[in-house]
DNA sequence: TATCCTTTGAAGCTG
DNA sequence: CAGCTTCAAAGGATA
């Protein structure tokens, strides 16, 4: 059983994700057992999402032939190029992108599966081997099991992390993430010269070479490192500057009243920096930090079932309370850093667009990921939660919750209101009222 | 334009 | 405390 801690030295305890692959042996049994009943259902429940994936996996020898492979602008390629080198500079003196403490985390954690190029435009050994370890088999039937995994124990509120939304759409843990670039660089489009150009037989869309016909394994090499796009892209390309255009030492530590281990510094510095540097206006955390968890009101507006304040009574100010008040998001679970990171790799894959497909197919690989790698995604949301904790201590899921009332409820509402307006002896709107209900 | 769909997991709520 | 609900992401489909 993977230990998530990392070492005994992180005490946040996180025993939470722990359970889960306790009861996965017992899943990875029933799996074999039910697979064909479960592939019934899978069959009857997304026909489009299996078509869709054994065309992506049976087909993918005659896609390698015709996948067009984009070629990129030959000015704009060479900065990235420019950008990579200088970013792999930095890494190789052990600045912003040193290794992490934490093994297995920020962006050298898990190997880039959408960009398994080497800077010299072949494929590491390394990676061909991880890649046919990571998607042995397209349809994996889900199991059940996972869910048992939530933390019952009532510290594990004293071990949520923090994750913050950035207006961009960038995730706060893109810096540990999308390393691998999903956002920045699709996976099927790697530069011409630097992969056999793959042809979407549909689409005609460049597409990433599926393992098959890659090869797994795929070692950090300096290379690979170099070819990893980071999230600090936006602010620079917004600076009009260089990417990577970093200080040898990584920017400064943001957060200096937070008291964090090696391991957290490191999550913060790589992953909300830039944010740090450029503040949005409206994702400003209160300690005048902006934060990518935090989206603007008008993006999504924050419940006021729960949150009774004061100026509830009286309507203007409670509203320009809402208006200032950012909206700060859930930080994203194990499954959810997944899917974000995976779902370009599927949607070139298997040509598909709809999310609502696309998740399927991530549930399914989820499951058939191994608990060693399904570990990986369970200690970076720990480590969302943890700092979505210290960055909000005040913040509570039911920050954001909206309660549908039930139908009990509505109709206890509807009486409540009944009996206040019999109260007032107000005749007429009681029928009304009345009918109403 | 807004909501739905679809997934898993965390956390809140309800009885 | 078990079970249900909501919300995180994503983007095409639908009303």
């Amino acid at each position: 059983m993977p230990q998530l801690n990392g070492g005994g030295g992180d005490d946040l305890g996180a025993n939470d994700e722990m359970i889960p692959f306790k009861d996965e042996g017992e899943q990875e049994e029933k799996i074999s057992e039910n697979v064909s009943a479960e592939r019934d259902l899978d069959d009857v429940k997304s026909s489009l999402v299996n078509e869709s994936e054994n065309n992506s996996s049976s087909s993918d020898s005659e896609q390698a032939e015709r996948r067009p492979q984009t070629r990129p602008d030959s000015e704009s390629y060479e900065k990235t190029r420019e950008y990579f080198s200088e970013a792999l500079r930095r890494q190789q003196d052990g600045g912003f992108f040193k290794s992490p403490h934490y093994p297995g985390y920020p962006f050298l954690m898990i190997p880039d599966l959408t960009n398994p190029y080497l800077s010299n435009g072949s494929l590491s050994p390394g990676a061909r081997t991880y890649l046919h370890m990571k998607w042995p088999l397209l349809d994996v039937p889900s199991s059940a099991g996972i869910k048992d995994s939530r933390s019952p124990t009532p510290g594990h509120l004293s071990n949520k992390v923090p994750v913050v939304q950035h207006g961009h759409h960038v995730h706060p843990l893109t810096p540990l993430i999308t390393y691998s670039n999903n956002e920045h660089f699709s996976p099927g489009t790697p530069p011409s010269h630097l992969s056999p150009e793959i042809l979407d037989p549909k689409t005609g869309i460049p597409r990433t070479p599926h393992p098959s016909e890659l090869s797994p394994y795929y070692p950090l090499s300096p290379g690979a490192v170099g070819s990893i796009a980071h999230p600090l892209s936006w602010f620079m390309q917004h600076q009009g500057q260089p990417m990577y255009s970093i200080p040898p030492g990584g920017f400064r530590h943001p957060y200096p009243a937070l008291a964090m281990n090696a391991s957290m510094s490191s999550l913060v510095s790589s992953r909300f920096s830039p944010h740090m540097v450029t503040p949005p206006p409206h994702s400003l955390h209160q300690t005048g930090i902006p934060h990518p968890a935090i989206v603007s009101p008008a993006i999504k507006q924050e419940p006021s079932g729960d949150n009774i304040s004061p100026s509830m009574h009286s309507p203007v100010p409670a509203k320009k309370e809402e208006d200032k008040k950012p909206h700060i998001k859930k930080p994203l679970n194990a499954f959810m850093l997944y899917m974000k990171e995976m779902r370009a790799k599927v949607v070139a894959e298997c040509t598909l667009k709809e999310s609502a497909a696309i998740n399927q197919i991530l549930g399914r690989r989820w499951h058939s990921l191994s608990r060693e790698e399904q570990a990986k995604y369970y200690e970076l949301a720990r480590k969302e939660r943890q700092l979505h904790s210290q960055l909000y201590p005040g913040w509570s899921a039911r920050d954001n919750y909206v309660r549908t009332p039930s139908h009990s409820q509505q109709v206890q509402t509807c009486f409540s209101t009944v009996y206040f307006l019999l109260a007032k002896k107000n005749r007429k709107r009681f029928i009304s009222l009345t009918q109403v209900c």
